[in-house]
DNA sequence: AAGGAGGGTTTTTTT
DNA sequence: AACCCTCCTT
């Protein structure tokens, strides 16, 4: 593998380092990646079994793509394949031949994060002291925040701190409780229940441990309490672990990542080697500039500065619209100019913003423009209402304990069980402790539920435990049982009476058959497919990934995307839009410690550093919020980035004209 | 039990 | 503007 040469001396050293613990410290656009990538390749090169090497990444996405990069570069033949995979993936392996020591049933179910909120709705009912209460979202924050520091519901109360607190560990327990009764874990406990196992049980930590030679992380800078014990756990007889990160695109703060797991490496194991890559390959000094001004005003970071490598062929541009109508159409109208008129490919340019709730207004003005688009993430194909409703049949089926998904369905298509009858039945399981449709012939006979609700419940139950009977059977056709299962509960036409318009209605069908293609997948690329695996996968894959949405970066078209979905890519042309106090930095921050701030500005970092050739920095001068227009302050990050902080007048902003 | 009207609430980011 | 919840009519 004289590939080596590709590399510069220092991506050379951290590549050939091949024992001991070692930090990569790899700023935005030094090839980090491909630092990971060939650091593989090299140890397999040198006699260690493919098998015995670990992996982790980020997404699932990044994972496949670095197995596949990995085989590549040796030649393409490998008899084992290295283990590259997410901790959730690699968590969920390990459970799923151990959770049982840990008195969880083998077929466990992962609640995603829809079914995280449902459940938080559900634990969060009459939980209220005057007009203090949750919102399911804030609820399942504060959670995860206690399960990260080991917070068990039961020794939670100690932990509170404040009074809404309180409130939060009565529904912490029914939460936790419920999810328990279901046979289900959420996201944490994936982490939580695997380290849990290696704690308690020499034997299974010793297995473990005995697996691997070599651990490598990427995306080091985002890594949490529980992943950090878990590597912990994993290399402690040999400390062969590579991390590789960059502290400035630590962007998961909120989720609980920890930048200091980085900037503490040295300390977590000494004797750590380290390696900096500051040479940036990817955008122009111009941008670099920018970046590098921007990014200085955080404190606690690891220094250095980037150098570029490459020319720019014009500055930065900061342009001012009227409003976010405005800045739309300004920025569409000069991207149609581009791919139509010069013939610029659309895969080159990216508009990255921070909300979820900013791309429709682009959307719109895309389509009427001609130019075809891609919305990376965003409202994901799981959101969709459809997804969710056959996720929770196939979850109700693959089931029987999960509740959950079954009242979702129990009723949709409308099929004369009323809210009340299903009330009536919870009050009676949640009393009794049994499962909803297992109260029903008790209430029946005691004449709680009418007849008519009675026999619907009867033929539902039937119908579940036919499809479970069939699925299992035929794991090779279960697209075909499912589109048995939609015709017999008549789903295409419960989409035709709700919405009226043909136009939706295709649209909505369009997304049952991406579901029910997702299932197809799954079967051709699994060795034994079955209901269980395939909701796993669905679970995991979450919104990256061609789950349903077949590969949304292999499509055609400009990306359109959130700034957190953008971490680890990079495009010719970047638009930055929406640089507006509140927007980003976002609102939420500003309410909360510094260190809120500081991560709004390196997701403004990892924006600005996405880019190679061009960059575009827009705001809007009003915005519209909840059906009104708001006037906007320009966000203090332009000024850092300009140079022009501390400055009392607004700085000057290139007038923005319409192009085309 | 079903469906529609009206009113109140909402938006940070995601494995 | 979009969603969810509640209440009212059928």
């Amino acid at each position: 593998m004289d590939r080596l040469s590709e590399l510069n001396p220092r991506q050379r050293e951290a590549v050939l380092i091949s024992s001991g613990p070692l930090l990569v410290l790899a700023g935005a656009g030094t090839g980090k990646t491909r630092v990971i990538t060939y650091r593989m390749a090299e140890l397999i090169r040198r006699g260690t079994p493919p098998e015995r090497i670990l992996s982790v990444t980020f997404t699932n996405k990044a994972a496949r793509e670095m197995r596949e990069r990995t085989t590549a570069l040796l030649g393409g033949k490998l008899r084992r394949r290295p283990l590259v995979s997410t901790f959730h993936a690699f968590c969920v392996r390990v459970l799923r031949q151990e959770i049982e020591r840990l008195g969880y049933p083998a077929k466990f179910a992962i609640y995603d994060r829809g079914d995280q909120e449902s459940a938080a709705r559900k634990a969060l009912r009459d939980v209220r002291l005057g007009d203090e209460t949750w919102r399911p979202g804030d609820l399942l924050a504060r959670i995860s925040r206690w399960k990260m520091a080991g917070v068990r519901p039961s020794g939670a109360m100690e932990h509170t701190e404040d009074d809404r607190d309180v409130l939060a560990v009565v529904a912490y327990r029914r939460y936790q409780g419920n999810l328990r009764a279901a046979g289900a874990v959420d996201f944490d406990d994936l982490l939580l229940l695997t380290l849990e196992l290696f704690q308690q049980h020499a034997d299974v930590l010793a297995r473990h441990q005995g697996r691997f030679d070599h651990v490598q992380i990427d995306e080091y800078q985002d890594t949490n309490a529980a992943q950090f014990a878990l590597v912990e756990a994993l290399v402690r007889p040999h400390r062969n672990l590579c991390v590789v990160g960059d502290d400035d695109q630590s962007i998961y703060g909120w989720r609980g990542a920890e930048v200091e797991h980085i900037l503490g490496f040295q300390t977590h194991f000494p004797g750590a080697r380290v390696v900096r890559l500051e040479d940036n390959y990817r955008s122009t000094d111009a941008i670099l500039e920018i970046a590098n001004r921007l990014v200085r005003h955080n404190r606690g970071r690891h220094e250095k500065s980037l150098v570029a490598h490459r020319r720019a062929q014009g500055p930065v541009r900061f342009l001012a619209f009227e409003d976010d109508l405005k800045e739309a159409e300004g920025v569409v109208a000069e991207i149609r100019e581009l791919v139509n008129g010069r013939g610029v490919s659309p895969e080159s340019i990216a508009i990255l913003f921070r909300t979820n709730e900013q791309p429709r207004v682009y959307e719109q003005e895309l389509r009427r423009a001609g130019v075809r688009y891609v919305l990376v993430g965003g409202q994901s194909f799981f959101d969709r209402r459809e997804v969710r409703d056959l996720l929770a049949y196939l979850k109700a089926i693959s089931q029987p304990d999960d509740d959950m998904s079954l009242l979702r369905i129990i009723n949709t298509p409308a099929r004369g069980i009323g809210t009340s009858s299903i009330e009536k039945l919870m009050k009676r399981a949640v009393r009794e402790g049994r499962r909803v449709l297992d109260v029903v012939p008790d209430a029946a006979r005691e004449r709680e539920i009418s007849r008519r609700a009675h026999e619907a419940l009867d033929g539902f139950r039937e119908l579940l435990q036919r499809y479970r009977a069939r699925f299992a059977d035929e794991p090779r056709r279960m697209d075909r049982t499912l589109i048995a299962l939609l015709d017999e509960i008549g789903y295409r036409a419960e989409i035709e009476r709700q919405y009226p318009q043909p136009e939706q209605q295709q649209a909505r069908m369009a997304v049952v058959e991406q579901f029910v293609d997702s299932i197809k997948q799954h079967i051709e690329r699994t060795e034994e497919p079955s209901l269980e695996t395939f909701l796993e996968d669905a679970a995991l894959v979450g919104r990256d990934e061609d789950f349903g949405a077949s590969d949304e970066l292999s499509q055609s078209g400009i990306r359109l995307m959130t700034l957190h979905s953008a971490k680890g890519l990079e495009f010719p042309r970047v638009y930055l839009v929406g640089l507006e106090e509140g927007l980003l930095p976002h609102h939420r921050s500003l309410i909360g410690p510094d260190t809120a701030i500081e991560e709004e500005r390196r997701l403004c970092y990892v924006g600005v550093t996405r880019a190679m050739q061009e960059l575009t920095v827009t705001r809007a001068e009003s915005r519209m919020k909840w059906g009104r227009r708001k006037p906007t302050l320009p966000s203090r990050f332009l000024y850092e980035m300009r140079g022009e902080v501390g400055e009392i007048e607004a700085p000057e902003f290139d007038e923005a004209e319409a192009v085309g």
